[in-house]
DNA sequence: CGATGACTTGACTGCTGTCAACGTGCGTGG
DNA sequence: CCACGCACGTTGACAGCAGTCAAGTCATCG
């Protein structure tokens, strides 16, 4: 009977990955969690079949019944103003878990979209509620992704609070770097999913000034920019631009 | 606020007052635990005795081993940048948990100091850890809350992103207004533990711009201030200043 | 090949920060 | 009790950073 195990039957299947072959486990929910308890989460989570570019993971208001680890792609979460004008809260990369702001109130408070073709884990919130009860490594690693989640959006306070446009740019860009060189990619060379719209936006910046920065830093060379692709140059400098050197004056 | 230096030496004693006996508990950890999960909570907690205003519960860098629930009083928590300067990241009030932020690094990224006299509780994180193993209704709770700060901090994004100043204020004042009336405290009238500078740090504004908005919302006759005493005369036109009709051009 | 959306660049405006002076309340010490 | 110092708060003048409006360029796709 289980000779299924290695032929596989439909492209479906191929969907299930176990969570310790995913190269993503040292980012996710598997860390600091032993072969049987990786069994255990393995059967509550949900491969869901990829999402396209601009598809809903869910909507503002929509009811919350499972949090998202991000496998491959890319999304932003975003909150909607009654005049209908949207700020984007984050973007999110393989690895992460979305959603974890819905737990408090049941209701999901931002709506997500995917950036382009990206694939996800569903992970219904009643089991893993429970099942953390039963897992010490399951539920330190919960609630460490939950606190790391709280002092990220606190470092965005900082940068939304007191840096200056150019401080903020060089601050994503160093923060993307650095994300994506945890999770094995080029930390000097990647391409933007998201517009200059969106980083703006994100930013506290109009999209203009996006754009004017990204020439400046060009001419600066600091980096070299070509459409959505993204070249650190210097990084260092980079980085003393991000860190935020008042000029001196105070 | 500060009724500061009442100093009553047989009061020590009285520091010890069971969760269950406290106003707050429909708002800190005890919600939706039972009697016996209760008195469980209760022997890991700490009473300490009072802060007094500008004293720190922790500095930034400070070992992380415990979180802490505010009693009375009121606290901020600010990141400091490489120049010195300072950047508060929230204020505290009865209820509230502080230190979530530092379990994922066992480190606190943010320091915490007092606004005026202050009481809280400290709950020693190993032991919280293993108890909400053992306790689901604590295990919910305290992921309830971690999502609500991170909804929060969301929020803050938010005004921080895309508001005016005068959108600022107002949102700030409409929250204060909220998280008193959810304390049992008039939802109207209260003062202010912070300083002129601490509001502008917070929401991104300089402290001149502070003054300005709170004569300008006086002469508007949104509300009365005097010092730092303020009372909400239109609460109405303010929320619908925080909320944010961005004039209407758009 | 034209349409559409994303991006760039320029000109101008205005909100808000900075600098500065002054007022006010409070605690300390004579 | 009063004088003083100091921190905090208010108000004004000015300037600069970044937003807005607008025109134009570029890439992609049907």
């Amino acid at each position: 009977m289980s000779q299924a195990r290695q032929t596989n039957i439909i492209n479906l299947r191929a969907i299930r990955v176990a969570c310790q072959e995913c190269s993503l486990n040292t980012l996710c929910l598997p860390l600091g969690m032993d072969q049987a308890e990786l069994n255990r989460l393995d059967d509550i989570i949900e491969r869901k079949s990829p999402v396209n570019r601009g598809d809903h993971l869910f909507q503002i208001g929509d009811d919350f019944h499972a949090v998202y680890a991000v496998r491959s792609g890319s999304l932003k979460s975003y909150a909607t103003t009654e005049n209908g004008h949207e700020q984007i809260i984050g973007f999110h990369f393989p690895g992460e878990l979305i959603g974890l702001d819905a737990i408090a109130e049941g209701v999901h408070p931002l709506a997500t979209r995917a950036l382009e073709t990206t694939s996800v884990c569903a992970i219904p919130y009643d089991q893993l509620d429970s099942l953390s009860g039963e897992l010490p490594g399951l539920r330190s690693q919960l609630l460490r992704l939950m606190s790391r989640e709280i002092s990220h959006d606190e470092q965005n306070m900082i940068i939304l609070g007191q840096k200056s446009a150019d401080e903020r740019l060089a601050t994503f860009l160093i923060g993307l770097s650095n994300r994506f060189a945890l999770r094995g990619f080029s930390s000097t060379e990647f391409n933007l999913s998201m517009s200059r719209g969106d980083i703006g936006n994100y930013l506290g910046l109009a999209l203009e000034t996006v754009s004017r920065l990204f020439t400046r830093f060009q001419q600066d060379g600091l980096i070299r920019v070509e459409r959505k692709f993204i070249e650190i140059l210097e990084y260092d400098q980079l980085y003393a631009l991000a860190g935020g050197e008042h000029s001196d004056h105070s």
